[in-house]
DNA sequence: GATGGTTGGGTTTTT
DNA sequence: CCCAACCATC
């Protein structure tokens, strides 16, 4: 009906292509399409085509004659964003769509405080610190401040300070909430809220801003400003959010802000794939939408398009178990397909294997591509092994995530030359560089400057800028090094003023003998170290050209590292590289594969152990491996390995109990069957997957046994006196003692439940949790 | 202040 | 295992 009605009334303003598609849509993605004001929540299960809809809402709301420039839309990646805008681009033209205020929270907001900066105290531009940089920043005033770093350790004060601005609290309301001092008393953290004070005190110094900020300084903005508000307000008439389970409380209040006058707030969302509460995304956000748009309208797209019924209503039977969730029935007219498939390996290298193994075999059965193909991990450092067992046999990947091009180190000290061109107060950039490539100025005159720049309340450059005026006690030999340097980023700074990012990038190169530096070091890990300086140089200049296109063109190093600042490894992905992907399930939402691999399904790695605490962390843990399991279109296959090398040894392993949680009429347990008698160590040897499974390879056989002898004698875990151990039955205990030879050692262990035991080490199944008392 | 070696500590997920 | 931080030496 509705369809109907507004089909005649706009058909004229919509364009064939844009009816051809939304005619495609069901009744649901179409109302949710057509909805125009008021505020609507699209609770979207996974598959269901919410990009779609958000994206045909979009074009059908520019038909409407809406200003595309009044229109924002808040996605999860950039990725999203850029293509999302090139689909609507598609439907209704690229001149209209470019106008778009489309990105992250992060990004657009970055944008809007470029522009009021300086209403706020900072200068325009800005520093964005990445969480690296602030953990930094953080350890060295932990050390000014003299505190104890066993119980101020950087990186949980950093998340602890994460959060507190992701919560608006400041460091006033800090100082004003009891809970929140008491809270740090009994951590014994005292000195807390002087931490927190003296963090942001330096950042501001620093004319930098972390990735908390971007949010929790745009609050501030709208807050203090009613005119600033007011002009977004007028601005942003429609604001559409992308995956809104996954907003924190401080992006919630930036939207609730700005949608106030217009109340057209568009909110899509599934509960079931929040994932993100540990940088403090409020599943409750999307729970209690209602609580504030009481007039809301909701829709809710259930149908999936995306997988076999075998993995749709595998996922439905996993979620299940979850208490806290919306009321939705997600359901496929697909085929049924192959059940879900698990697999028992013996080591991670035999998952590793097992999984490319199995990649071969399919692509020469099925024709298929290797970009059809994902292995996804609960953790970065599972890559590794698969890496490996990829390699040898000679499989293109790409690994996503974990350590990004722009957090290696060799690309940091060059960004930090970049930074500090532009932003002298940027003390974390200073701080990198000063004495890189090596001049001879270290920690101990570097700890004089921050001293005298704390004292004399200015940032280290000026500092080091005013040396002499300062009085600082450093001989004039040093003095005549820093004032080189000084005047080095000077130059640079001059240099930049008529030049573009590129011409600057490759003019610090020269002046700072970087690439010298790099090419003395002559070991591989130097090469390597060039070949990334060059491809940052490379992608600089992409840049460069790349805003030629533009309408708006600028080629300054400042839009460049605003870019990049908030870049992550997605964003350079190189789409149809014929490649196997490799990445985090975090990494994965959103996405979608034919063949969907789940290594590493093991109790203690998947939930994770760091989880388990509470229920919502249980929770958590199981939406995402529902995530993980509806990015599978046709096949879904688990696996878990028997023992796994964790920092250097060899532990055994359990299978993860979402495993067991999938309803039995929906998966292959084939270990159950073939493997059921007989679990210890001994049988080791033998490659169950293998004799399993004809079509591995007998190479891979071959293989798998030669590795068997390794992984008998690597099977001796290095047990100490002290180390906490979990034992399969006993549960967990401390050694107490080791003693007997090398081949024939016996650990006495004190479990907490089952008393002192002794056992053999060769045959017990232990593995290590704690190393230390 | 630079360098090289040792040790101890740490792994959840990321804009 | 892999890194950073620390220490001892030059």
């Amino acid at each position: 009906m509705i369809l109907k009605y507004l089909l005649i009334i706009n058909f004229t303003f919509m364009n064939e292509n844009l009816i051809n598609n939304i005619n495609e849509l069901n009744h649901a993605q179409k109302e949710a399409t057509f909805h125009k004001d008021g505020p609507l929540i699209i609770i979207a299960g996974a598959g269901s085509g919410k990009t779609r809809v958000l994206t045909y809402r979009i074009a059908y709301l520019m038909t409407q004659g809406i200003d595309a420039f009044s229109i924002l839309a808040l996605t999860f990646t950039n990725k999203a964003a850029r293509e999302m805008k090139h689909r609507i681009s598609s439907l209704v033209g690229d001149d209209e769509a470019k106008n778009l205020w489309m990105g992250t929270f992060h990004s657009v907001f970055a944008k809007i405080l470029r522009i009021e900066a300086e209403k706020l105290g900072f200068p325009k531009n800005f520093t964005i610190y990445d969480t690296q940089d602030s953990e930094r920043l953080i350890k060295s005033i932990i050390k000014e401040m003299n505190l104890n770093k066993d119980l101020y350790k950087s990186k949980q004060i950093r998340n602890r300070i994460s959060s507190f601005k992701n919560n608006l609290i400041t460091v006033n309301s800090y100082f004003n909430n009891s809970d929140l001092i008491e809270s740090d008393h009994i951590a014994h953290r005292p000195r807390m809220g002087d931490l927190y004070k003296n963090y942001v005190e330096r950042c501001f110094k620093s004319s930098a801003m972390d990735f908390d900020d971007l949010l929790l300084k745009t609050n501030e903005l709208l807050n203090k400003f009613p005119s600033v508000l007011a002009k977004y307000q007028n601005i942003f008439k429609y604001i559409l959010v992308d995956e809104y389970q996954d907003t924190n409380h401080s992006q919630y209040l930036i939207v609730k802000m700005l949608s106030d006058k217009f109340h057209n707030i568009c909110v899509v969302g599934d509960d079931s794939q929040s994932i993100y509460s540990f940088r403090g995304a409020n599943i409750n956000n999307i729970l209690n939408f209602k609580k504030d748009y009481p007039e809301v309208v909701t829709y809710k797209l259930e149908q999936n398009y995306r997988s076999t019924k075998n993995i749709v209503n595998a996922a439905n039977s996993i979620i299940k178990y979850n208490k806290s969730r919306l009321e939705k029935n997600l359901w496929t007219s697909n085929s049924d397909g192959e059940k879900i498939n698990v697999r028992k390996l013996n080591t991670d290298s035999d998952e590793g294997r097992f999984i490319s193994d199995s990649i071969i075999n399919m692509k020469m059965e099925n024709q298929y591509m290797n970009t059809d193909f994902a292995i996804l991990y609960r953790t970065n450092a599972q890559s590794r092994a698969i890496e490996d067992a990829l390699r040898n046999n000679g499989i293109s990947y790409k690994v996503y995530g974990g350590l990004s091009f722009y957090q290696r180190k060799e690309i940091k000290d060059v960004l930090a030359y970049l930074r500090l061109i532009i932003n002298k107060n940027d003390e974390e950039s200073f701080k990198r560089i000063l004495n890189y490539p090596s001049r001879g100025i270290g920690q101990t005159t570097l700890n004089k400057l921050i001293v005298a720049a704390n004292y004399n309340n200015i940032s280290i450059f000026e500092a080091a800028n005013n040396i002499s005026k300062l009085e600082i006690p450093i001989t004039n030999k040093t003095i005549i090094k820093i004032r080189d340097f000084i005047t080095l980023i000077k130059s640079l700074s001059i240099y930049n003023n008529s030049s573009n990012a590129y011409e600057t990038a490759k003019e610090t190169l020269i002046r700072t003998k970087i690439i010298n530096d790099l090419k003395n070091d002559g070991t591989p890990e130097g090469i390597s170290k060039i070949e990334n300086v060059e491809e940052l140089i490379n992608g600089i200049r992409d840049f460069t050209e790349s805003q030629i296109d533009l309408v708006k063109k600028d080629t300054s190093l400042t839009n460049y590292l605003e870019d990049i600042a908030l870049a992550t490894d997605f964003d350079n992905k190189n789409i149809d590289s014929n490649s196997v992907s490799l990445m985090t399930i975090h990494l994965s939402k959103g996405l979608e594969f034919p063949i969907v691999f789940l290594a590493g399904m093991e109790e203690d790695l998947f939930p994770s152990p760091l989880n388990l605490d509470t229920r919502s962390g249980l929770e958590e843990e199981r939406r995402l491996f529902y995530v993980g399991l509806t990015r599978a279109m046709k096949k879904a296959i688990l696996t878990f390995s028997c023992f796994r090398y964790r920092w250097g040894n060899l532990n055994s392993c359990e299978p993860s109990r979402f495993i067991s949680e999938i309803d039995d009429e929906f998966v292959n347990k084939k270990y159950n069957i073939d493997n059921s008698i007989n679990k210890p160590i001994k049988k080791i040897g033998i490659i169950e997957n293998s004799i399993n499974n004809p079509s591995i390879s007998k190479l891979s056989k071959l293989r798998s046994i030669q590795r068997k002898s390794n992984s008998l004698s690597l099977n001796k875990i290095s047990l100490k006196e002290g180390y906490k151990v979990k034992h399969h039955k006993f549960g967990v205990g401390e050694v107490i003692k080791i003693e007997g030879n090398k081949n024939d050692q016996r650990a006495t262990i004190k479990f907490n439940q089952k008393g002192i035991k002794k056992l053999l080490l060769n045959f017990a199944k232990l593995s290590i949790i704690k190393k230390t008392l």
